[in-house]
DNA sequence: GGACATTCTGTTATGGATAACAAATACTGT
DNA sequence: ACAGTATTTGTTATCCATAACAGAATGTCC
């Protein structure tokens, strides 16, 4: 039962007989090696033309050991950080001249190190990191040793392998923002503990009160989702000393809105919002968020650009790279209401 | 000073040596060909796994002709659509054994044709098209007809390698939900026209309210983006007798709400509005948006499903795989104002 | 017991490109 | 003019796994 083959189209050795030269010949102008007669260059690159020719990736990945391929690791999530970080990491990867090849995987220890090694075993070049390892972190960089790694969600097991928007003072200049206003406290519904993002953001916070002499509340957790933005807004929407939160992410604070909107709470003249990200809907929403920008696109080049510079030059050292977010005010902050 | 080298891990040979046998007997243990003796596969398997040996994808390619990757193609804008349909079509490949090589483009014919191409030459078995092609069809059809290729924007050219949701049924859905509201007739924001899912929709629309004797106006255009739908909201919710609205998609319904408001038009008091997409956010919006449920994700699922099927036989007859939206009212949808 | 099928394993050729080496030609300086 | 260098091109070996073929060992049937 022989399946109907797509035919393989010609080979270098075709172009090269067209041509009337040798295989290496046509390796060498496709290669754009200085010595080579330009009359056999061009003799060569109209055969190319003639036949149609493309070079055949896979047999030069496996003689020269580079696919020209990174790979991309992210959990299996439909959220606005990981498409966007996708997206940029596949414009930097065009620009270095990369394919991506990209896998996602679920939370659990197992399915991380399958992922990776599924990337490792496809022969990528190198690999982008961008979902918590936490207890795979230690498989994980056994299989990633042999192989440069850059990791967008600043586990500490990756130690300085880290490309990213700097966490902990985004959180800062969030909380700052609300204290300027005049509210007495911040309360924080944070993202899933396992997210290092997560963590400093809620570290910062912290901190960030501490530092003002306020009292710290408890935190409340969500899971990234608008669902859970939504569960933990009816909570928070029923104590009344609540003024002002920072919430962990855009996609939970307008979950978070939500569900303050129906309990009849007015945004900001009761209560004060501010979420993270800046995700393309923050501007559009009712009332329009005050935020915390970020650029995941932009991360995802940058951690292109370091893996690259990664590959070509291994024993390049690991620095992490991090940049500066900025406060975006908009419509969902204001000083807390005069009565309070 | 000797750079840390990468190297490369143990190949079949090695294996062969250590468990004393030839690296055709190692290639059949891990293929899993029947005639293998018990004792030699356990003495094979030892060996692979004291050694940590992994075979080499690439040259497994080459040898057999398949890659076991498939490649997708999107436009490089981070939207909610194109994201949760590259998240199906990986969930699916995974399932299918099978990796994502993703690559992007911008609009323009030739960015199409090279970054197709760029998935042929990267050596994949079969290619996801998540994009209009428009005037970049021919072209591009020429390169894949050597290879089996899907298409989820039912671009004409494709012919019936199309899988997706039913777009028509959806804008009808939509018009239908607000002429039995009572609204006199339904404006709409289309998407890009170069998009078929866009066009589809404006199609749809136009043919309902036609059939339902209601007047046609003229149509007002987006880029999907919330920045062209809140232009376009300016400029409805300027007009007196609009009283229900089409968007082509949730993230330009939020635009077009946000300018409402700020225009003083109450939702859905004075008018109402219903999306394409429900997106995560959609349920979140203030007021919650009545939209269209489609999953792309599960359009990724299916075209890769498909994709495979014809990758096995590439005879296989193409139909095209549609499904049905449906309609989910929140509250964004309303009777339209008595005096009107 | 001999012809023949079955099971297991090894050998050789192959896929398509490139690295390393080798050879032929042209060019330099003395 | 001749050794010595540069330039251009070709040959051969290699990357790693698998297909196709072949040989050895065992089992079966009359």
């Amino acid at each position: 039962m022989t399946a109907p083959q797509f035919t393989r189209g010609p080979a270098m050795r075709d172009v090269a007989s067209a041509a009337g030269v040798s295989a290496q010949t046509v390796s060498r102008v496709l290669n754009e090696h200085p010595n080579v007669q330009e009359s056999t260059r061009r003799r060569v690159l109209a055969a190319v033309e003639e036949l149609g020719y493309r070079r055949n990736n896979t047999a030069r990945a496996l003689v020269t050991g580079q696919s020209k391929t990174i790979g991309v690791l992210t959990l299996a999530t439909n959220n606005y950080s990981r498409s966007s970080l996708a997206l940029g990491v596949e414009l930097g990867a065009r620009e270095a001249g990369y394919t991506v090849n990209s896998v996602t995987s679920s939370l659990s220890a197992q399915a991380l190190t399958d992922a990776v090694s599924r990337l490792v075993h496809q022969g990528v070049d190198g690999i982008i990191i961008a979902a918590p390892l936490q207890e795979a972190a230690e498989q994980v960089s056994k299989i990633t040793s042999r192989i440069p790694t850059v990791n967008t969600d600043g586990s500490s097991s990756m130690g300085d392998r880290m490309v990213g928007v700097d966490q902990d003072i985004a959180a800062v200049l969030a909380t700052k923002h609300l204290l300027d206003l005049g509210h007495k406290t911040v309360w924080h519904v944070a993202g899933p503990v396992e997210w290092s993002d997560a963590a400093s953001r809620l570290g910062s916070w912290r901190r960030t009160l501490q530092e003002a002499g306020c009292e710290v509340p408890p935190e409340l957790h969500g899971d990234w989702s608008p669902e859970s933005g939504y569960r933990n807004g009816l909570i928070l929407g029923r104590m009344p000393e609540v003024t002002a939160i920072l919430v962990a992410s855009d996609e939970m604070a307008f979950g978070v809105i939500r569900a303050l909107t129906e309990l009849g709470r007015r945004i900001p003249e009761d209560i004060s919002v501010v979420g993270i990200d800046d995700i393309d809907l923050a501007a559009f929403s009712n009332p329009p968020l005050t935020t915390i920008r970020q650029s995941f696109e932009d991360t995802g080049r940058r951690a292109v650009q370091r893996l690259v510079a990664q590959i070509a030059n291994p024993a390049l050292e690991n620095t992490p790279d991090l940049v500066a977010p900025t406060l975006i005010v908009r419509g969902s902050t204001a000083p807390p209401p005069a009565d309070n």
